[in-house]
DNA sequence: TCTTCTCACACCTTTGAAGTGG
DNA sequence: ACCACTTCAAAGGTGTGAGAAG
């Protein structure tokens, strides 16, 4: 099955493939029980449940430039973080929060810089079955998601196929949105686990995973928002004041020319001429991403050390 | 030749241990 | 002995740019 349309909610705006804005006023998603991709292993849907993505107008702001998201083999942060706040939970079931990182679509995209931007260029590689990250407080009481909002800030992004850290393996020129899936793991007063769960994407987490970022604007943003980044954010200026210094004794024709262009041609690294013909691209995995649940899972369960570690001990659904 | 990836770098924030004073 | 606060070093995070790989 190929990756289609990426509706948000079970809504029929949402089935046709586009996200619209009644789910997503002011942040807030209803968690749908029905699963936007592939056939959902949906018991028992969670009704009323519903979830906010906290730093929304700074995924939004990056959104709107294109957001790109750093992959490293060893694993990188997400900037912006992942951070939601849930309502709508038993304050007393246990549940596990995950987070995986699915294709929007099955195109490859490539960076053409100006005004064209990042361009589809051929079909996907083959992906690997989306990995989960599980929430290291999980499995915790709804009261405890639902007391203050839930950050993802150790999740991290990677381009090896065998990390073993448990963080989550993207395909670089690959665009990826985030979903959260909230597993209710044991009902009060049972002693007998459930396979009941919510998920959700938010529009809002669209990225492109590259290895070097392809958008000077991008990058700008940043290094305005990223506290990390204040190093670079100085490390520029100083740049900048060398280079007027530099400028005033001695211009170089060819400086001249980089300063007068926009931003977003600073830096041409990749020349939009060329087609790309050097990598073969492969066919799309036809494997779906929600196949092999109980294997997702324990291979992040491997890295995490997830309490418990039997079969099913978050109440994930078998296949059918 | 072109595109993509990796690594080292300088600079920053965060974190936690150690030290100090009341 | 205990607690609160400060200091400091180590760990870890950031984007960049050069060069390697395919």
């Amino acid at each position: 099955m190929a990756y289609g349309g990426s509706g948000c909610c079970s809504c029929s705006h949402c089935f046709g493939g586009e996200d619209h804005p009644c789910c997503h006023e002011a942040g807030i998603t209803v968690l749908s029980p029905l699963w936007p991709l592939p056939p959902p292993p949906i018991l028992e849907p969670q009704v009323g449940v519903l979830a906010r993505l906290e730093n929304r107008e700074l995924w939004e702001k990056f959104c709107s430039v294109g957001t790109e998201m750093i992959v490293t083999k060893s694993g990188r942060r997400m900037f912006p973080e992942f951070c939601i706040s849930i309502s709508g939970l038993d304050p007393f079931a246990l549940y596990a929060l995950t987070v995986e990182a699915l294709p929007t679509d099955s195109f490859r995209y490539r960076w053409r810089g100006g005004a064209e931007g990042w361009q589809q260029n051929g079909k996907a590689e083959t992906q690997l079955p989306a990995r989960l990250y599980l929430h290291p407080e999980s499995p915790a009481p709804g009261g405890h998601w639902m007391y203050r909002p839930i950050s993802f800030s150790k999740l991290k992004v990677t381009n090896s196929m065998l990390d073993q850290s448990g963080h989550l393996i993207l395909c670089s020129m690959h665009k990826y949105r985030l979903r959260l899936c909230i597993v209710l793991t044991v009902q009060p007063g049972s002693c007998t686990t459930s396979t009941t769960f919510s998920a959700t994407t938010f529009p809002e987490t669209t990225f492109i995973a590259v290895t070097s970022y392809q958008n000077e604007k991008l990058s700008q943003l940043k290094i305005e928002e990223n506290p990390f980044a204040k190093g670079i954010k100085d490390f520029r200026k100083q740049k900048r004041r060398e280079k007027m210094k530099k400028n005033d004794l001695e211009r170089s024709e060819l400086e001249d020319e980089e300063e007068e262009r926009p931003p977003e041609y600073k830096k041409p690294k990749y020349s939009p001429e060329n087609t790309g013909a050097g990598r073969e691209e492969m066919l799309l995995d036809t494997k779906s991403p929600d196949t092999g649940w109980e294997e997702r899972l324990h291979e992040t369960e491997k890295a995490e050390q997830v309490r418990g570690g039997e079969e099913n001990c978050l109440g994930v659904p078998s296949l059918p």
